[in-house]
DNA sequence: TGTACATCAGTGAACGCGCGTTCACTGATGTAC
DNA sequence: TGTACATCAGTGAACGCGCGTTCACTGATGTAC
């Protein structure tokens, strides 16, 4: 946890030994601009000095550059993301496991529309070096999509999903589901359309018997 | 049709009476630019202005800031994809006429990527005076919204798809679904998954009988 | 126990750049007489 | 038919700003002797 944001006594420098604390501290205050409001262009290099309370030139002591601190923000958000997918998929019930993750997405996507945009928006997109960035979208995607297709064959071991040749398949059409929902979320007010969108599609792609 | 948009030789003025034609040239030129593959943050008035051949200031004449020009660009886009998905519902069978614009839609959002995410990705949204947008993003997703909804009660009266009670509700859930592929699509390189997603989706969201 | 010193964490001033926007202007072209 | 003039389409120079990045620096803190 990092408590320290926004201030305006000038901060405390971190005793020796202890300067990496500032890294977690630089992408706090990146993600604290998202979470105001501002989209990705709020948050420069010198706006999250600001933020932080340093000086610019501090942060290259731990990024080498703007596009490094979001995609800090985006791994870090990643692991967030996953962490909740898994914490949700805990009851034995598989309707109830397939519908508290899909909730569990959709709820982490509106609680943090820009978080959300920043992280399947790839407008931050770093030069080449995002090698690293590939990866761990593919390995977070992996995850993602495994834990979903467990769930998918779990209701239709349970007898409430039709089968299917390919679960990974429908799990991907799932998760793509969701993705629309949720990014068409966080980048309007309103949302047309009645409110249970969400459990349609739920139900359409998880092939719930009817 | 817009013709000129790169060239070197200095480009002839107008004739009197024709200074409209510029406005078609400016935003022509906002299009070349985001297709040239920069993200959204390559259109700016000075790159708009140079890429059309004209001074920075000229651009004033036409529209207000520079948010205004992406605007007038996405309402363009808007018009055309609404026009493609009415083209693409000609035929008479059910099942083609829903997967006809069903792809259609997707090999729009494909063939130009980063036109849709601005379409779809909200950053370029100006300050108050969105209002102009929100009523035409509106009145395009009422359009394809019905349109939507049209060929799914088709595919219901035809006897290929289960019937619904809420056959637009339907059709917003199967948007979102085409919108996260396309999005996922515009966004990435490569989309994890199989091939067929896109009809997986379709077939899904369309409650198509098995 | 005291002190010199190396190291660590971070600063302040400065740079060049592209941006949006303003201002006074220029020069071609159509029109009135 | 010729010519003075108003208008239209667009220009060039200049501004202030926030940005990313560099550089030489400062001053607290732990360590070796």
């Amino acid at each position: 946890m990092v408590t320290r944001v926004t201030s305006t006594e000038p901060r405390k420098r971190n005793r020796r030994g202890e300067g990496g604390k500032l890294r977690e501290e630089i992408i706090a205050a990146a993600v604290a601009l998202l979470d105001e409001g501002g989209d990705e262009r709020a948050v420069t290099l010198r706006s999250v000095a600001r933020k932080a309370g340093i000086a610019a030139p501090s942060i290259y002591a731990h990024f080498a550059d703007q596009p490094s601190i979001m995609l800090a923000v985006v791994q870090q958000e990643m692991d967030r993301l996953a962490a909740a997918l898994r914490e949700a998929d805990k009851g034995s019930d598989a309707r109830e496991r397939l519908f508290s993750v899909c909730n569990a997405y959709l709820d982490l996507a509106q609680e943090h529309p820009q978080r959300y945009r920043i992280m399947f928006g790839g407008l931050w997109t770093p030069s080449v070096d995002s090698s690293i960035t590939d990866a761990d979208l593919d390995s977070l995607g992996a995850e993602a999509l495994t834990l979903l297709a467990d769930v998918l064959k779990a209701c239709v071991e349970a007898g409430i999903a039709h089968g299917s040749d390919d679960l990974y398949g429908d799990a991907v059409a799932l998760w793509l589901g969701l993705h629309g929902l949720a990014h068409q979320r966080a980048v309007v007010r309103k949302m047309p359309g009645p409110s249970d969108v969400a459990d349609r599609l739920i139900t359409a792609l998880a092939h719930l018997k009817r």
